[in-house]
DNA sequence: CATCAGGAAGCTC
DNA sequence: GAGCTTCCTGATG
């Protein structure tokens, strides 16, 4: 759709591809509940101008069958029957966050045995009938899904080594200070989840105190480790995370298998689209009424627009490869580009070589030109650049090769940073931009949803 | 002087 | 009709 640009609605992750590809990261936790539904529901966006006073779209849906209240309906968690070997060891059962599986939890139990975490290997079955429909989901048919509790041991000790590399190896990789920045405000969903523990008191369990990203647990028996001060640190609450994330991830790929769908959105036909929908409206239990699908076909366009932009959902593991990403090592910098003709044609091919081509094309709004020339910092960035990327303010730093780059690219050479200007003044009626509220020349800011 | 703001008309798809 | 593009006048720093 060419024409069409989303207006309003729940937007997709932010975060430009250079700076985030950090697997399994706080980020991508809201990135993947996002794609399975459950942190935003669909907000209206067709032919209707976002509201910038709107407030943002909860974290997850309001509605009945909210994933909070599945995570915490214990009542119909299969809850572990005492074992000889367990005695009256008070056995905990957290749950990673898995939308799309709602029908069978497997848990993790963390049992009081010293260095040692019992782990029932993540199950993966669908709701689904034998002919491939959709059922009707609820919170109280958890029970009517087997689930495998296949246990096995993991040493902490261990685990906290291989936490710690594995740390260790993200941040000197991957996490850049912008990240780190943002780390703070991701896991609030996951992490405020485990850190309630009232479901223990209703089941009359030892509560575990959760404390910054590690698990305590307290010594039943008084004995060697003694009062609990000295409290055996579990497992990282990231480790919970990352298994929770990558569950999540086979959650997709498990249902895209069972809808016959490509996990990519991009590759998605109409009729994809059309079984997604239709998966996600019976999963939320939501009204099947046109307005309806039609704002979540809306929101899939934009993720497929955010896409476009370099920002890439949780990466597919079998489908990296498909579809390689530029990175900024393949990209030439800027001493490298002769003048703007070259570096416009190696954003086109750099882009092109991702096999999501549509850098080059003459149909593109200013906006998405403005957002493509700013993901593109090594090439662009002593044209235009961010000043703050999380509310999308930006500075165009050199009008004259802003303006001359997107007179190439529409084939109006007489294109000039007044008309170019002009243009972007049109996007204040529509909400698509707005000045800073400290007006600065030359400095704009993105309005919410196309700031992300 | 460059930039900002916005009206108005025209063009392209 | 949407999304610019072009031209314009006037204001601002």
């Amino acid at each position: 759709m060419p024409q069409t640009v989303p207006r309003s609605g729940c937007s997709p992750p932010s975060a430009s591809q250079d700076e985030r590809t950090v697997p399994a990261s706080p980020a991508d936790l809201h990135h993947l509940l996002r794609i399975l539904g459950a942190a935003s529901p669909p907000e209206p966006m067709l032919h209707s101008p976002p509201n910038p006073h709107a407030k943002p779209p909860p974290p997850y849906p309001e509605d009945n069958n909210s994933f909070l209240d599945r995570l915490y309906d214990f009542d119909s968690y299969p809850t572990p029957s005492p074992s000889s070997d367990e005695g009256s060891i008070p056995t905990v059962a957290l749950q990673p966050p898995s939308p799309y599986n709602s029908l069978q939890y497997s848990n993790v139990y963390v049992k009081e045995e010293p260095n040692r975490l019992s782990v029932p290997e993540f199950a993966s079955h669908y709701p689904l009938s034998p002919s491939g429909s959709c059922v009707s989901y609820s919170s109280h048919n958890h029970h009517s899904s087997p689930v495998s509790h296949h246990e096995e041991y993991i040493d902490i000790e261990e685990l906290l080594k291989e936490n710690q590399i594995l740390q260790e190896s993200v941040q000197q990789t991957y996490i850049t200070p912008k990240l780190e920045v943002e780390e703070p405000r991701d896991h609030i969903l996951l992490r405020s989840a485990l850190e309630d523990t009232s479901f223990q008191k209703r089941l009359n369990l030892r509560p575990i105190p959760l404390e910054l990203g590690s698990v305590k647990m307290e010594d039943s028996s008084g004995g060697a480790s003694g009062t609990g001060d000295d409290a055996l640190v579990a497992p990282d609450i990231d480790r919970v995370l990352s298994m929770a994330i990558e569950q999540s991830k086979r959650d997709v790929d498990n249902t895209c298998t069972v809808l016959g769908i490509s996990p990519d959105p991009l590759q998605w036909s109409t009729s994809d689209v059309k079984a997604w929908v239709m998966f996600t409206l019976q999963h939320f239990n939501l009204p099947m009424h046109h307005k309806l699908e039609a704002r979540l076909y809306a929101q899939l366009e934009i993720w497929k627009a955010a896409r476009h932009e370099g920002w890439r959902p949780t990466p597919w593991p079998e489908h990296e490869q498909a579809s390689p990403k530029p990175t900024p090592a393949v990209l030439p910098s800027a001493d490298d580009m002769s003048d703007d003709e070259d570096s416009e044609t190696a954003v086109a091919s750099a882009v092109s070589a991702g096999g999501k081509a549509k850098s080059g094309s003459t149909h593109i709004h200013l906006w998405q030109f403005l957002k493509e020339l700013l993901a593109s910092p090594q090439l662009h960035g002593s044209a235009i650049r961010w000043l703050d990327r999380s509310n999308g303010i930006f500075k165009i730093e050199d009008s004259v090769r802003v303006a001359r780059l997107w007179g190439k690219r529409k084939n109006r050479p007489a294109m000039n940073y007044d008309k170019l200007s002009r243009s972007i003044r049109q996007y204040y009626k529509k909400g698509i931009m707005k000045k800073t509220e400290r007006s600065q020349r030359l400095v704009y800011q993105f309005c919410h949803p196309y700031s992300l």
